[in-house]
RNA sequence: GGGCCCGUAGCUCAGCCUGGAUAGAGUACCGGCCUUCUAAGCCGGGGGUCCGGGGUUCGAAUCCCCGCGGGCCCGCCA
């Protein structure tokens, strides 16, 4: 076979199609099987043959199976027919060493097709206002777009990660305020970080003592003016506030393990005018109007009666009748930006580094780097809560009256997290007795922080460790803890679906059992410490019967390239979580049911290749999930 | 009122996009397995009207329609 051809399950696959293609059969309809007992993979192809002819389907398939000629095959073996179904099982011997010589000619590369070569993306993820640290929730959103960036950098796009900073909204001059007529000193008390000072102390106190103060809530008002005017006392304050809670943010989303090239500030949309660009495009093409009477008279409006939902509801205030600017009118010149269609760029000056070197750049009024990055863009992914469906489709309904390319625009939206009832009432909130979520709160501030819950992951982990390994030394215990933590954190945010909101259970999470980040890195630890006892010498060449829990963990080892190839449709990420609790769960059936170091020397060196190739593969999925690896647990 | 989403084991969820053979995990509960590669593990057990009803199909948890229950969104907030 040709070495730059897949060798393992895909080849099988097309194998398959290959000898019911050779009897007629239009569509082979091929697919790994769902039980070893079909064989490695089935078609139904009878079924469909049998619809065409008005046929019984297990007469076709007899029939099919009759005339298919194996003489010609490499890895299949037999084709049995079964109530219509045509099941293909295969020379076991070859079928393994194929995979294994797959998976070690790939090396660290195996699964990516390289799709993206050439090709360029930007994700937009993370984007909390800048007045609080960062919750669960938050987490989930920095997880998902790390994690997005991670498989599609994988497969070989340049990916451009961008955190979009809102510095100039009302929820800064509610911290303003707190500073400049609450009293609130800069700095914060003793051990207390800037960010969570911020957030849990002096924005919901400000914003509690402005609802019951109207002098305070005008003083919050003329606070906002100042900042968006771009001097003054209340400008240059809020640029610093700004930069130290982002920084220590930033901290966080560093310690979940994440990166990101460009912060984009929402201020900096204002100052180089971005929106006036926009706006005047959009009054060319007649897409938004001015309101000359009614309830939104003195307002511009963005015209949605051409959209067959949105125009339920009435147009789109993108300018206020004071002529102050929505933040939908902000986000349309965002996303326009994005997009190439505004005429100016920003500049930027170097903001910091990530964990991997590469420099973060942040928007700056007389910076003096570039970054063009808007060139060659297949998709703009936005990663935002789902609800902000109904604005992010306003968004992209105004790039199309724009006429730029709205269909590579995409809101990838995903539920919240909420509280349980337990842990809200941990935190002083009183549910109602039929309440069975409440949903975080920055402005009372009732969310649970994600460094917060981080912390109590790494203390329940640290006890852990020490446990198992009490000659180990304080700086260890706390780096293995560390790491167990985000994996927990990381992996119980991803693997969900998009589509449910996440129920944080504390005390569940804290379970580190079962379908959970550590115990992928236990298993992976498990599998490099036979590699580590082992001599180096392995054969792909299978010795005698291969056992059934090898051939399981082969199976699924197999399927990673196809799973990967289908993700840049789909965007999922939950199957990817999914593989590596199934690949793992596997592997540890092996490793109760397979010795592989008291093996006789040719199985051994078999097994060998197969613990090797499973540290291979587990390695690239974890990489992917930005699940820590730990070699010792 | 309009739009979107969810409903599968006591609890938390996979499977649904792309229909396929006896519907799977974790957790909780009960019972086993550490002189042999790390027990954060493995093995066994009980536990199901896949919300209900129609339809399409050789075949429906999966696709379509109608209900029921729950969540979210619909501001000159951001």
């Amino acid at each position: 076979m040709e070495a730059d051809s897949p060798m393992g399950l895909r080849r099988l696959l097309s194998e398959a199609e290959r000898l019911l293609a050779r009897t007629g059969v239009a569509k082979p309809a091929v697919q790994p099987s769902r039980d070893p007992r079909f064989g490695e993979v089935t078609s139904t192809a009878a079924f469909l043959v049998a619809r065409e002819l008005k046929r019984d389907p297990r007469e076709v398939a007899e029939d099919l199976a009759s005339r298919i000629d194996l003489s010609e095959a490499e890895l299949v073996e037999s084709v049995e027919h079964v109530n219509g179904y045509l099941n293909f099982k295969v020379d076991w011997t070859r079928y393994a060493k194929a995979i294994l010589d797959e998976i070690f000619s790939e090396g660290a590369g195996y699964g990516s097709s390289g799709i993206g070569e050439g090709r360029r993306i930007i994700i937009e993820h993370t984007s909390v206002n800048p007045n609080k640290p960062l919750h669960v929730g938050h987490a989930r959103n920095v997880c998902l777009g790390d994690t997005l960036s991670r498989i599609f950098r994988f497969l070989g796009y340049e990916v451009v990660v961008l955190n979009y900073v809102d510095d100039s909204g009302a929820q800064m001059a509610d911290l303003i305020l707190g500073f400049t007529k609450l009293g609130y000193p800069l700095e914060p008390p003793p051990n207390a970080r800037f960010d969570e000072y911020c957030g849990d102390v002096v924005y919901v106190e400000s914003v509690r003592r402005a609802e019951s103060d109207p002098s305070l809530a005008e003083e919050r008002r003329r606070i906002v003016r100042e900042i968006e005017s771009g001097s003054g006392e209340a400008f240059r304050l809020n640029k610093l506030v700004v930069e130290k809670v982002l920084r220590d943010q930033l901290e966080t989303c560093r310690r979940l393990g994440a990166r990101y090239d460009i912060l984009n500030l929402e201020s900096a949309i204002l100052e180089y005018g971005l929106w006036e660009e926009v706006f005047e495009k959009l009054r060319r093409r007649r897409a938004v109007y001015y309101a000359a009477e009614g309830s939104k008279a003195g307002c511009w409006l963005l015209d949605l009666s051409g959209h067959p939902i949105l125009s339920r509801e009435g147009d789109e205030v993108l300018v206020r009748s004071d002529g102050t600017t929505t933040y939908t009118a902000r986000d349309i010149a965002y996303a326009a930006w994005k997009l190439g269609g505004t005429s100016k760029d920003f500049e930027y000056d170097l903001f910091g580094e990530n964990p991997d070197g590469s420099p973060i750049y942040i928007t700056s009024k007389d910076g003096e780097l570039r970054k063009p990055i808007r060139d060659n863009v297949e998709r703009v992914i936005n990663v935002i809560d789902v609800r902000q469906k109904r604005p992010q489709e306003i968004v992209r309904y105004a790039l199309k009256l724009l006429g730029l390319e709205f269909e590579k625009y995409i809101h990838y939206g995903y539920e919240v997290v909420a509280l349980s009832r337990k842990d809200a009432k941990r935190m002083g909130y009183e549910p109602e007795p039929d309440q069975k979520i409440v949903h975080m709160s920055g402005r009372r501030g009732l969310y649970v922080k994600a460094d917060r819950m981080l912390d109590m992951l790494k203390a329940r982990a640290g006890e852990e460790v020490r446990r198992r390994h009490p000659e180990w030394g304080a700086d260890r215990v706390e780096e293995n803890a560390e790491k167990i933590a985000v994996a927990a954190l990381r992996y119980s945010l991803i693997k969900q679906d998009l589509d449910k909101p996440i129920i944080l259970d504390t005390d569940e999470m804290l379970k580190l059992e079962g379908d959970t980040g550590p115990y992928l890195q236990y298993t992976y630890a498990r599998a490099c410490r036979i590699l580590e006892k082992a001599d180096s010498s392995y054969s792909t060449q299978p010795y005698g019967e291969i056992g059934e829990d090898e051939k399981r963990l082969l199976r699924r080892m197999s399927y990673l390239p196809i799973l990967l190839d289908e993700f840049p449709s789909n965007l999922m990420i939950k199957p990817l979580a999914n593989y590596a609790y199934k690949l793992a769960s596997e592997f540890n059936v092996f490793y109760e049911h397979a010795p592989v170091l008291q093996a006789e020397e040719n199985v051994r060196k078999f097994r060998l290749a197969v613990v090797k190739a499973f540290t291979t593969v587990f390695s690239i999925v974890l990489n992917l999930l930005g699940v820590p690896l730990l070699e010792v647990m």
